[in-house]
DNA sequence: GAAATAATTAAATCTAAATTCGATTAAATT
DNA sequence: AATTTAATCGAATTTAGATTTAATTATTTC
């Protein structure tokens, strides 16, 4: 036999988001591509229709993730507006993100490792050719560079804040480091059953943080 | 041959501190014991003579690591004097100790999941007995006792300020959850030779924490 | 210094998981 | 309707890695 009889097929999409589900329970190294699979009603051999390989989806996950927040925290982040709103909407913006989908979110905190320490090319080597292996190289390291940049965006409001006269002088590394610490450890503990949404969360958080920048 | 000739016998906690120095690196899953072995110039084989098996390996990571901070971190915790001297002197606990020992505080970050789900008996069954898995899943409830009581050390504080009128009435739960993110994420980025001591870093963070939850 | 114990190793076992392959069916195009 | 392309599967391949075993040497202990 072949293909499932009555069934839907599957997109890439959707098998990025089992994905991110599967990783969040299991950790990178400990999911097999026949969990993912079974996450979306596949066998393992039909996921490598969609994907080169494992690493290949692990990457996808954490682009996908990365991307759609950086598109809305950035315009915030470019915006004229008071420094304090600023920070307050960008906090927002990535905690309610965090708290929508906790799947990616935790992908970035535990699997960023996985993607720095990967062999390239994998394991058995495969049908790798150069070129795939250039592709995924430069994918990653764009990767590495939006999450740098994302990191950028919070540290540059915050720098901003104190050229401005609207924040206490900081340390502002440290302090954008424990902003960033704060928020994605909420990818790890956040329920979506939880006593509070994304966006109390965010607004304590906020409130907190910005007491503490403050003159 | 056995045994190698002139060198040194290796110590239950060197393997310890290896493997935690090991696991930042690659994680859990993606370190394998001949990884660790190497890291004290040993064979794989050899390791099993210390440990039942590789998770009982990793659990005694986390285990000397929760028991060394709390027992820092008790004393202070419920020692009489005001409270914000105390948060603040808890935060140096934490930070410093995760700045001394970054691995073992990664290891907390990234590899409680692995414990969490870990298959008990383990994969290829061995010699496990019954007896054996009791023991490993009571030593593992212990330990997340333990992380359990560790946040509960600063959640309790943190309600003391509140209780005694010296913070404001901030969602306790919450506030906890955002200082140990921000702390735990810093066994992450820190490295010994960076730009501060892990005491500067605790004490811009206890800094811009405790104005947060002033009144 | 013999016997017990601790620490180590090489080699063998055993299993799970990534990946490939070839066949098969569905859907879209022409 | 014929052909191409997309999606799927089962089975085979390959490999790495955890664990066991049996042997070897070092260190205590009596």
């Amino acid at each position: 036999m072949a293909r499932k009889p009555a069934d839907q097929t599957v997109s890439r999409e959707e098998i990025i988001m089992a994905a991110a589900e599967v990783l969040r329970r299991n950790g990178y190294e400990a999911t097999t591509m026949k969990d993912i699979a079974a996450e979306v009603n596949l066998t393992a051999a039909s996921l490598y229709h969609h994907f080169r390989n494992k690493d290949a989806l692990l990457l996808a996950v954490l682009e996908g993730g990365i991307e759609h927040v950086i598109q809305q925290l950035e315009p915030v982040a470019l915006e004229e507006k008071p420094v304090v709103e600023k920070l307050k909407q960008m906090i927002a913006v990535h905690i309610v993100n965090l708290a929508n989908n906790p799947a990616v979110g935790a992908a970035f905190v535990f699997e960023i490792r996985a993607l720095m320490n990967m062999r390239i090319p994998p394991r058995n080597g495969g049908q790798f050719g150069q070129e795939d292996m250039d592709a995924f190289i430069e994918k990653r390291n764009k990767f590495f560079a939006q999450r740098d940049y994302f990191e950028k965006l919070f540290r540059d409001v915050i720098q901003e804040g104190i050229d401005r006269g609207v924040f206490r002088k900081v340390d502002v590394a440290i302090v954008t480091k424990a902003l960033l610490g704060a928020h994605n450890w909420v990818g790890v503990w956040y329920r979506p059953d939880g006593r509070l949404s994304g966006q109390e969360i965010a607004d304590i958080m906020a409130d907190t943080f910005l007491r503490g920048l403050a003159l």
